[in-house]
RNA sequence: GUGGGUGUAGCUCAACUGGUUAGAGCACUGGGUUGUGGCCCCAGAGGUUGGCGGUUCGAGCCCGCUCACUCACCCCA
């Protein structure tokens, strides 16, 4: 195939799917600046080290999953996995823990990963990601994973769990860990090739084995919960306490482990089951060693990121597409006829006012034609007739009438017939004005 | 990186065991009304069957390679 097509992995996002992200961003910008975090845009490409630094230098992310090159001076750079280790690096840069006002951050964008693209999971994916840092309470971990869900509801998910874990601080983390391998291997070689190998790198991985005869050797095994230390239980308490109070429901689910070691305490994911393989929407921790790993001083953090393509393949499975039809089309007949019109569209878009029309010579019944695939309410007809007399007709679709109006004043009164006068658009609620530019049908299905 | 599946019109799909000009629905264009949409009717346009090579009298169909897409594994930020 000779054809130009996109690098593997990377997707356009084609006109008739951008009203989903628009929406989702907007709601996410809504939520998120309602609970005080603020929008920092960092560059999408990073100092290679500071992901490996950042995630560990021989962990398998780094070693083969980065999207990394050598630029043409010879330093080595990667476009961000996440933007998590980039939104530190930017607060430490600016010492922005020096001001107070500033502890909560987010940041929408573009994401790179070179892999097998899978359903869910792409070479360049878009991600919604909050952090906040110096807050060490478990108040925080609490409202942000309540903040979540307010998030997923307002933008109209159902069906998703929130799943809760603690991971135990550096200290506890290492007991346990040295007991949780003897567990596994004194059962020898009853579990799967790549969780006897899994057992020796990161155990706790083991956990998310999807062998089921792995998970049956899981369930005599140790709990993390049952070694971690006191200071640690104390958090993990409040912050379920603090969510049993926000009403905020959840399941405590040792299967979130997170694959990196800067993850401490609470751990937490938003799962579906209608997604395949890749069943986690969204997912976060507490990393309060990271600034300090990057060369800043000792900060606690806190985040969660969302996998926006993953969100919005939800929605659609629950929810209508937005279609998006002009406020009204102009139908000319005649060459004299078309340029009145073209100034006439012209008037129309300075009202704020969506307008079309044909451009070529074409009989009427095929402008008709397009304007019903266009869907405006209203038709405008102009004919050598009509524009020697000054006149227009107006057709609304939806009543099958027509009128004859004065052309000169014809902008203006389409403006009062849809309720637009500026060229501010007076409709911000989707579905509750009955504005046709925005249709949102907002309904959720019940499952 | 590994394994499976799939590539035919813009889209969704046909084409009996290999057999002549590769079809249909939707979409598109024009017409049925010298100026009026949806429904209906008529006509038209649109394909190197992903690409290259092989087997064969003959390949959309069989074989090899390749590319792309897709699902899953590894990993998961």
């Amino acid at each position: 195939m000779e054809t130009l097509q996109a690098v593997r992995g990377m997707n356009d996002i084609l006109p008739d799917q951008v009203g989903w992200w628009q929406r989702v961003e907007r709601t996410a910008r809504e939520v998120l600046e309602n609970f005080g975090y603020r929008e920092i845009r960092t560059p999408v490409v990073e100092k290679l080290d500071l992901f490996s630094r950042g995630i560990g230098e021989n962990t398998d992310v780094v070693e083969k999953e980065m999207y990394a090159f050598e630029d043409r001076s010879g330093d080595w750079i990667a476009l961000r996995p996440e933007v998590t280790a980039s939104i530190a690096r930017s607060y430490i840069q600016h010492k922005l823990y020096a001001d107070p006002t500033l502890q909560k951050f987010y940041a929408i964008g573009p994401m790179f990963r070179h892999e097998r693209p899978q359903k869910g999971r792409y070479r360049q994916f878009h991600q919604i990601d909050a952090e906040v840092f110096g807050i060490d309470s478990p108040m925080i971990d609490a409202e942000i994973m309540h903040m979540l869900r307010i998030f997923l509801e307002k933008v109209g998910i159902s069906g998703v769990t929130l799943h809760i874990n603690t991971l135990g601080c550096p200290e506890c983390r290492k007991v346990y860990r040295e007991v949780l391998k003897r567990y596994l291997t004194d059962k020898g070689d009853e579990f799967c090739p790549d969780c006897m190998r899994r057992r020796e790198t990161n155990p706790l991985r083991v956990f998310d084995c999807k062998v089921e005869r792995c998970q049956a050797f899981l369930d005599g095994a140790p709990a993390l919960i049952e070694y971690i230390c006191n200071d640690c239980r104390t958090h993990f308490d409040a912050v379920m306490e603090m969510l049993d109070k926000l009403g905020t429901p959840y399941v405590v689910d040792p299967k979130i482990v997170r694959g990196l070691d800067y993850y401490m305490r609470t751990t937490f994911e938003v799962v579906t089951d209608r997604l395949g393989s890749q069943n986690a929407v969204g997912g976060g921790g507490r990393y309060n060693g990271l600034v300090q790993d990057l060369g800043g001083p000792e900060v606690p953090g806190i985040g969660f990121a969302i996998g926006m393509e993953r969100l919005i393949m939800l929605l659609q499975q629950e929810q209508q597409a937005a279609v998006q039809a002009p406020d009204a089309f102009i139908a000319a007949v005649g060459e004299h006829a078309r340029t009145g019109a073209f100034l006439l569209l012209q008037q129309m878009r300075a009202h704020g006012l969506e307008v079309e029309m044909e451009f070529e010579s074409r009989s009427l019944k095929s402008q008709m034609r397009r304007a019903d695939k266009l869907g405006p309410r209203f038709v405008f007809i102009l004919g050598e007739d009509e524009i020697n007399r000054g006149e227009i007709q107006l057709r609304d679709m939806q009543e099958k009438t027509q009128q004859v109006l004065p052309l000169d004043t014809a902008a203006l009164t389409l403006s009062q017939m849809i309720g637009k006068n500026s060229p501010e658009p007076v409709c911000s609620e989707p579905g509750q004005c009955g504005c046709a530019a925005q249709g949102g049908s907002g309904t959720v299905s019940q499952e």
